[in-house]
DNA sequence: ATGCCTCCCCGAGGGAGA
């Protein structure tokens, strides 16, 4: 079963690549962020006519995050909890029903610049609502996991230039200890599982030729849970995706589960 | 690199992204 996470950088903005990419690779469950749309106004009929189910939690103008599943979900589950007050579409989640039951859940942690300030203190104060979502996740011994644009780099190997992001709120020491923190729990990173060593990303900025340079940072990951870690066959980056026509400024990352 | 592009809102130009 191959699953891949994609922040697609607005839908509407990719009407064309997205289908195109959808039908060469053929996963069977695609996490989205960035959607940017209301889900009255999200095009599931590009994906249900592919024979995706689909599920959303929009938002206008930004954020919004998805699921396209291939076979049937149940107990959807929208926003991530532990803040009532917490308007930002940036997490869903739900129950694949295959020959096994894998619970997925995708997010859209957010960016936090400038740091320090409210929208930093806002990112750590996610993190630790997702921490405490994570343990619970744990504690379940599902076959499970957590995938999307985590908007954290966890080492300098992740990032062509680690000395220009010390200061950012992605690469910031409370950023990566937050992240850390959450992979302490015992979920395992699945491409970091797989694959060691600099020069693998998963972003690159459409300014300054980014993409021409390599100069990009790994920011998308998938967090696994022990049950589901190890049914994992490979994980990869699709970054050749970055020079398509008009794309996302990040790539897919997709696992293979033997499920 | 102080956001150099790209996205969204809409119908100009500002906010957000990373």
């Amino acid at each position: 079963m191959k699953i891949a996470t994609f922040n697609i950088n607005g839908i509407k903005a990719r009407a064309e690549a997205l289908p195109r990419w959808l039908d060469e690779t053929q996963p069977d469950i695609v996490l989205l962020q960035e959607i940017k749309s209301v889900d009255e106004n999200f095009p599931r009929e590009m994906f249900e006519e592919r024979g995706y189910n689909v599920e959303t939690h929009g938002q206008k103008s930004f954020n919004g995050v998805a699921i396209l599943s291939k076979l049937p979900l149940e107990d959807v589950s929208r926003g991530l909890p532990g803040d009532d007050e917490d308007e930002q579409a940036r997490w869903i989640e739900a129950t694949v029903i295959g020959k096994q039951a894998l619970r997925i859940c995708g997010l859209y942690l957010p960016n936090g610049n400038p740091a320090p300030g409210p929208k930093y203190d806002y990112k750590l104060a996610w993190m630790e609502r997702l921490y405490r979502r994570a343990r619970d996740l744990m504690a379940s011994e599902e076959v499970a996991l957590m995938a999307g644009d985590y908007n954290i780099i966890p080492q300098a190997e992740d990032a062509a230039r680690p000395d220009a992001w010390r200061e950012d709120a992605l690469f910031r020491p409370e950023s990566r200890a937050a992240f850390r923190k959450i992979l302490n729990l015992g979920f395992t990173e699945a491409f970091r599982a797989r694959t060691q060593g600099p020069g693998h990303y998963s972003f690159w900025d459409y300014q300054a030729g980014a993409w021409n340079k390599n100069d990009g940072i790994r920011i998308d990951h998938f967090l696994l849970t022990p049950q589901a870690a190890d049914l994992m066959r490979d994980c990869q980056i699709d970054s050749a995706v970055r020079g398509h026509e008009k794309p996302s400024d990040h790539v897919p990352v997709w696992v293979d589960l033997d499920l």
